[in-house]
DNA sequence: GTCTTTTAGTCTCAATATGAAACTTAATTT
DNA sequence: AAATTAAGTTTCATATTGAGACTAAAAGAC
């Protein structure tokens, strides 16, 4: 994906990062608790060199960080960090959608609850005050790093409708 | 990203699909209201051969569909199908990790709720009943379409812990 | 209806990324 | 100290991407 000029977009920006298939797997695996890069490489089944690349642009990028492997050990494995952690949401939707459109009633796991054993919730999009809403409850509004094209575009798009 | 053996698992059936940055992009720009091959290509800055093959994609998968432009139009155009509009809370999830991680204190857009003005919240994980989870609330069940491979390793994961 | 322009692609070819497997080096284990 | 394992790197064949020229059908102008 080579990008003309910069969107000006959270989902560009992001996409930038972990926008390709084998990152996002490295990440689940690392939710799953994977560590080692040989655990990476046996459960995804992904070639070294790339997964080796993948993990440095990770760690670069501070998503996940080597640590040693345990005290005073000179191996080190790669983790979660709290930035990585912040993207179980969206693990959650990827999941939940393709349990719902892809292997409906069949999916392969289920995201329960610890408590008590229940599925999660399906996520909502919510208003501040906790209320649900749907596309046609949303708006646009330039945020304070939106630049001229940004506006105009928004502007555009308002007008349109 | 050449999977070695389907990896029994929603996340990567979903990135087979929409794992690659153009498509997500494309998705987006739907999302913003963008529905003719023009349009696309020109807000996005893709070549056009790839934004032919994604199109294609994602007709194929039924996240787009073709339409006629207008009443009695020969030509068409391309519009969310509800399987598509479905990947909302996927988007804002890849919004909001943006806006917090990448570009802190200056998201270029914000979505509002269109009734007050206000920002929506972030998406969290919550219980069936409404309460929100943390990371260390989850736990993963196999679900009705796990493999024999599927439940070995939740086991083991089981274990771990 | 015919001419012109626009739209939505396809085709070609060079550049880049990926994947498989052999190879290397350092850390651990025996 | 020797053997083994773990974590990569290198090499090279193959696949994907990107830029731009080219094409056919539809829409618009007259």
């Amino acid at each position: 994906m080579k990008l003309a000029d910069p969107l000006n977009c959270s989902v560009a920006a992001t996409l930038e990062i972990i926008g390709e298939g084998w990152t996002l797997l490295i990440i689940r695996e690392a939710f799953l608790g994977t560590r080692r890069f040989a655990d990476f490489q046996h459960h995804l089944g992904i070639a070294r060199n790339i997964l080796s690349d993948r993990l440095k642009k990770l760690t670069r990028h501070g998503i996940l960080k080597r640590a040693p492997i345990g005290p005073g050990a000179k191996r080190h494995d790669y983790r979660l960090t709290e930035k990585g952690r912040e993207l179980l949401p969206l693990l959650v939707a990827l999941t939940q959608w393709g349990d719902r459109w892809i292997n409906p009633d069949s999916a392969p796991l289920t995201m329960i609850d610890r408590r008590d054993g229940k599925p999660i919730r399906p996520l909502r999009i919510q208003a501040a005050d906790g209320r649900p809403l749907t596309l046609h409850d949303l708006a646009l509004a330039p945020g304070p790093g939106a630049t001229e094209a940004t506006r105009t575009r928004l502007k555009t798009l308002r007008d349109e409708h």
